[in-house]
DNA sequence: ATTCATGATTATTG
DNA sequence: CAATAATCATGAAT
């Protein structure tokens, strides 16, 4: 409002000078040939740089006046016409805005991730860590599910804290802007449509940052997940006895090192781990041992002689059950490690 | 900090 | 589908 009395008064004084201006022969034709109209925009400069002269009552009280003026709506709402058709017709019809497929993606990826789905998040979190807890099998994996769940959760609040702030300083910023224009709306043509069309504008800006959010908030699972999800990264090695076994089993087949599905079952069995990891291992040892024989030339020397030790202890395990002092760690029956069979 | 060992995954092949 | 080869990512040793 001040500042509207500013720049009139500033243009006032530009018009001003142009008039004082007039060296031109033309311009001094048309006036005396205006003649009448002429006299009457002098008037209304003259007006309007008074008006920077007149108190802030006055200018309220001439607004007012003008406010009140019986021909104001009529003309008002032929400006907001005419304003409509010049301005607003330009950029009117492509905002019909057809749904983000980038959005819709980032949307679905949420929600099937769980993150912007139902509210499932504190009870059966708990509920989960609780069954964890009482499950008490170490690398069941549930443990690790279990933490990964939390983590989601965490992310999914922070995500639904930000998405409210989000929603709430946009209808804020609305309410605000809305004002705005109702306040500036007596004074310039500003017609509802145009403030619908100001709000939408609004709306579009502040989507565009939820969706930095939610591409954010999708990076933050991705990694998530690759993380828990992907075995390579929990990667723990396997326990003694289980190398122990499997490159039992390995050397003792060096020449046809392939397991069969029941082999498999039961040395994935006897080392505590899955059937296909087994397979890895055995993946592994393969293409290792082929690829460089002598780095595992000790080592096939090393097995060969326990099993053949292993053989020749059997009678021996039962003399060892009474001695009470057994320094095995694993509850295995017998580690056995005899090392000077130097063969 | 770098290097090696090792379990898991991916791409390819038959 | 299983075996292989290459590669990734981590754990452990240096």
């Amino acid at each position: 409002m001040d500042d509207q009395t500013r720049m009139l008064a500033g243009m006032g004084g530009l018009g001003g000078l142009s008039q004082a201006d007039v060296g031109d022969p033309d311009s001094v034709r048309k006036q005396q040939s205006l003649g009448q109209p002429q006299q009457d925009i002098g008037d209304i400069l003259q007006q309007i740089m008074a008006i920077t002269d007149e108190s802030l009552d006055e200018a309220q009280a001439r607004k007012h006046a003008l406010n009140c003026h019986r021909m104001k709506p009529a003309l008002f709402s032929v400006l907001c016409e005419i304003k409509e058709k010049t301005v607003l017709s330009i950029r009117g019809v492509q905002e019909e805005d057809p749904p983000d497929p980038q959005i819709m993606r980032l949307d679905n990826m949420l929600l099937a991730e769980g993150v912007s789905g139902p509210e499932k998040g504190g009870g059966s979190a708990a509920a989960a860590a609780a069954a964890a807890a009482a499950g008490g099998s170490p690398n069941d994996g549930s443990i690790e599910h279990s933490d990964y769940r939390a983590k989601l959760t965490q992310i999914r609040q922070i995500y639904h804290s930000e998405l409210e702030k989000y929603e709430q300083a946009c209808s804020e910023f609305t309410n605000h802007v809305m004002n705005l224009l109702r306040e500036q709306s007596r004074t310039r043509p500003i017609s509802p449509k145009e403030i619908e069309r100001m709000v939408a504008i609004i709306h579009r800006k502040f989507s565009s940052i939820q969706m930095q959010l939610k591409q954010s908030t999708c990076e933050a699972v991705m990694i998530l997940r690759s993380r828990f999800l992907d075995a390579r990264r929990k990667r723990r090695n396997f326990n003694k006895q289980a190398t122990e076994v499997l490159n039992e089993y390995f050397y003792s087949h060096l020449s046809n090192p392939y397991p069969s599905e029941e082999a498999k079952e039961e040395l994935a069995k006897k080392c505590g781990i899955t059937v296909s990891q087994v397979s890895n291992w055995f993946g592994n040892k393969r293409i290792r041992y082929k690829k460089n024989i002598g780095k595992f030339q000790e080592e096939a020397n090393l097995y060969a002689v326990k099993t053949a030790v292993d053989a020749a202890n059997v009678s021996a395990q039962a003399s060892q059950a009474n001695s009470p002092a057994t320094p095995n760690s694993g509850g295995y029956p017998a580690p056995c490690y005899t090392p000077d069979g130097r063969l």
